[in-house]
DNA sequence: CGCAATTGATTGACATTATCAACCAAGCCG
DNA sequence: CGGCTTGGTTGATAATGTCAATCAATTGCG
């Protein structure tokens, strides 16, 4: 069962290697991204990037729903956001559901600067991914989302029941 | 003009969905170590952890040695070894091969405090691969490897030369 | 209806992490 | 020696993350 606890120190550690390729890999590909960005002469940070981009994706989209989305603080969001209208790259309009939010979309320009980061970012990934077939990475991805999940669905708790852990 | 936000590779959006995979996870694992951490009462950062983690598995550890594994700006290091020493967990000596440099080793206390923070980054890395057997494991390992190690090697290419990595 | 509780969004304050440039002292090499 | 590199430090600043408080709109409910 939970045996792989101590593989560490018995074997090659395995587990204890996870949190530093992760680590690694997440480094590597956001100073990846960020020179990228950098030398396409896009003025924004990775941050702004990614939240222009769950704009850009998501239908009806509130401030709100990004945060969960990406699971970061609410507030994080709003100040992006502020910086995202500031530039231009976004509108608000009311939200005819709910009085109390606004519904965001990418502007003119934030839809043309999407598709360059977008460019940039599949360069990047293309690169990170240049040796990989695409069951590996789908396969990395698959793992990747489980692991997520595992540690969503579970925060800590001691001894509970594991009944509902969706 | 927005025809082709979903351009990502022939069918879902395998590629795409990468990066925002690799994002989640990092994050989960992250903010899991900070309230593991926290909980426990290690009243220490998450990087100061890795770098105390750093300091007790290398030998001959140097400050740049340090910078380079974690692949991180060397000034945020130095910082964050000040701080450690502040704290007395660590000790520096003289390299006697290098009068610039220090050898870093960790001192009773923070030896001591590794054995707690290991504890808590075994329970947490077992707890997000709970439902992964360690052939999974092992394999999301040496994939970020390989991911990592594919932007390592090649800093942005411009046009030519897509199948002739360097 | 009226009102407490909730929710979406915002703001302030602060901690943590990352990056860049300048700098010093010790080593290297001609 | 004099120029250059290298390990380490410092300052400045940007970027990211987290927490608490606040406000207005909404909801739930007696």
């Amino acid at each position: 069962m939970v045996d792989n606890i101590n593989q560490n120190s018995s074997q090659g550690m395995p587990i204890n290697s996870l949190s530093d390729a992760l680590q690694k890999v997440t480094h590597a590909y956001r100073s990846a991204m960020t020179q990228a960005i950098r030398e396409a002469e896009v003025p924004l940070p990775v941050t702004h990037v990614r939240v222009l981009k769950a704009v850009s994706h998501m239908s009806d989209c509130t401030a709100n729903a990004i945060a969960q989305r990406m699971r970061r603080d609410k507030a994080q969001i709003t100040r992006v956001l502020n910086e995202l209208l500031a530039s231009g790259l976004i509108n608000k309009r009311g939200n005819p559901a709910d009085r109390r939010s606004q519904l965001l979309e990418p502007s003119i320009a934030g839809t043309a600067m999407m598709q360059r980061i977008k460019q940039l970012e599949q360069q990047t990934l293309a690169r990170m991914t240049r040796d990989l077939n695409p069951d590996e990475v789908e396969l990395f991805i698959c793992l990747a989302r489980r692991m997520t999940d595992n540690l969503d669905a579970s925060p800590v708790q001691p001894l509970n029941s594991l009944e509902n852990p969706v």
